[in-house]
RNA sequence: GCCCGGGUGGUGUAGCGGCCUAUCAUUGAGCCCUGUCGAGGCUCGGACUCGGGUUCAAAUCCCGACCUGGGCGCCA
């Protein structure tokens, strides 16, 4: 129990802020005084000499401790730090090859900002795993592990490379309302919340604001931002908060934007193949090629009746029909021309005597990524399409307005960014790659 | 919501009516050891989700609750 509380961490000497990572530091640096700080990764007593494994953000460096060399109380105060405790060290850099970088550091000063209590949640060496529960719970520590930590900069590099991919393409992002006003197309449930007087809604989708935003003469944006679905649905692919990454695009089709997402795609796995870290999930990264593959839902429903599963034209495609096609195809592809029946009213019909509509499923083997469409941008179809629906136009006005007063032909889609980080990295469960995902039973941490 | 699994020390597991005073690994406490790199050796500590039932006897079988993994449904 500390005797009193002092302001030590706030004077923080200016070495740990001069500190370099662990990956900075070779052998080429022989002789010099470096500073570090980080986690107590392991420690290792042979008796004559201790090691003292620090891992930072970048990785680990081994700090030793000759017994016969080292001050006592210096090395009888490492040897009791707890794994895990947050350590700051000053050292000179020796070369050695029974080092595990080819280098040590021979600390001078070793100083503990924090204490780490004992035992830990789990393990953060690999040694033994820990089940998704777990982790989830102990969230802040599971970042700790290697593999856990390398998803979420991979996750960090998906999404730069996609506004990097748009930007250059002239497009800007913008941000839409995540509380609304009113149930907007019926369907997924929403999550209602108090606003003020009256009750809200979370935004499950950014759809029906971008779409007005093309009538702004802002003709290409995007937005990446969370979604919430209050379906009660448990499964390995569903969050009730997730990531959507919305574009729209006007003067331009459906044929416009899918290439536009496939080329964005290749664009995100481009970058991520070239990151080191990727050695340590253990999978074999291949960029996909384009163009992606295209079906009609017409021959989809043909090659899945002809795996041996009974699916009507005009079903929608269920999971395990979902599932047969992905195995029979096997890469990335598009199931388009859909019938207008199963899409949704803003999806533009294919034209007179037809009953599919311009929309389309990006498919990835294990489970849709993306869904998007031309739209219709005429007043007067969309309200019958409302209607037709079983919706009520009224509860549309502040959308159907935006189409009264010059609104051009636009084509979109939205892209679950969770969903593709998990088929990228081969992931089983979408909760391993949101930090802290929220599903039907975790609202904490 | 439906259908299958599973809940055993901090973590990951074995055991599936009596051989359980419950296995193994790792973590923790401690001892030995001058070069570890999943270090090694020894000692100690630590668990059967909860409630009810069956039985001479329950971690083990049955019922219920809670938690949890998966398949499906549902899901613009």
């Amino acid at each position: 129990m500390p005797q009193h509380i002092s302001f030590e961490v706030l004077n923080m000497t200016s070495s740990i802020q001069n500190r370099k990572y662990a990956t900075e530091i070779t052998a080429a640096n022989e002789g010099e005084r470096v500073s570090i700080a980080g986690w107590v990764h392991e420690k290792r007593d042979l008796g004559g000499v201790f090691f003292l494994i620090v891992r930072d953000r970048s990785g680990f460096a081994q700090v030793t401790l000759p017994r016969k060399k080292t001050e006592k109380e210096l090395f009888e105060r490492v040897k009791r730090v707890p794994r895990e405790s947050v350590v700051a060290i000053e050292g000179e850099v020796k070369r050695e090859q029974k080092a595990p970088n080819g280098f040590e550091i021979l600390p001078s000063r070793v100083e503990v900002l924090s204490e780490a209590s004992q035992v830990l949640p789990l393990d953060t060496t690999g040694k033994v795993g820990a089940e998704l529960d777990t982790k989830l719970d102990a969230r802040f520590m599971d970042l700790r592990t290697e593999k856990t930590k390398h998803i979420f900069v991979i996750r960090s590099r998906i999404l730069k490379a996609i506004r990097d991919f748009l930007d250059v393409r002239g497009f800007i992002e913008l941000n839409t309302p995540k509380i609304v006003s009113a149930a907007t197309e019926g369907g997924t449930a929403l999550f209602p919340i108090s606003y003020f007087e009256r009750e809200a809604f979370l935004n499950q989708s950014p759809q029906l604001y971008k779409q007005m935003l093309m009538a702004s003469g802002f003709d290409r944006v995007y937005e990446i931002a969370p979604i919430f679905r209050a379906e009660e649905h448990d499964t390995t692919k569903h969050l009730n908060e997730a990531t959507s990454i919305d574009v729209e695009v006007a003067f331009e089709d459906h044929e416009y934007v899918m290439t536009l997402l496939e080329e964005l795609i290749v664009f995100a796995y481009t970058n991520v193949v070239d990151y080191p870290g990727l050695a340590k999930l253990d999978l074999n990264l291949e960029v996909p090629k384009v163009p992606f593959r295209r079906i009609t839902y017409d021959e989809a429903i043909e090659q899945i009746s002809g795996a041996g599963e009974e699916i009507a034209w005009g079903e929608d495609i269920g999971t395990s029909a979902e599932h047969t096609l992905g195995k029979i195809i096997g890469e990335l592809y598009f199931i388009t021309d859909w019938p207008c029946a199963i899409k949704p009213f803003y999806a533009q019909p294919a034209g007179e005597g037809k009953d599919t509509c311009n929309a389309f499923d990006l498919m990835h083997p294990r489970l849709e990524l993306s869904s998007g469409s031309q739209r219709v941008h005429s007043y007067e179809l969309l309200k019958q399409q409302i209607e037709s629906k079983g919706l009520s136009a009224d509860s549309f006005e502040f959308y159907l307005d935006s189409f009264r007063y010059g609104m051009p032909p636009h084509a979109g889609w939205g892209l679950g960014a969770e969903r593709l980080l998990m088929c990228m990295l081969e992931i089983g469960n979408i909760r391993e790659v949101v930090l802290f995902p929220r599903d039907r039973k975790r609202l904490v941490p």
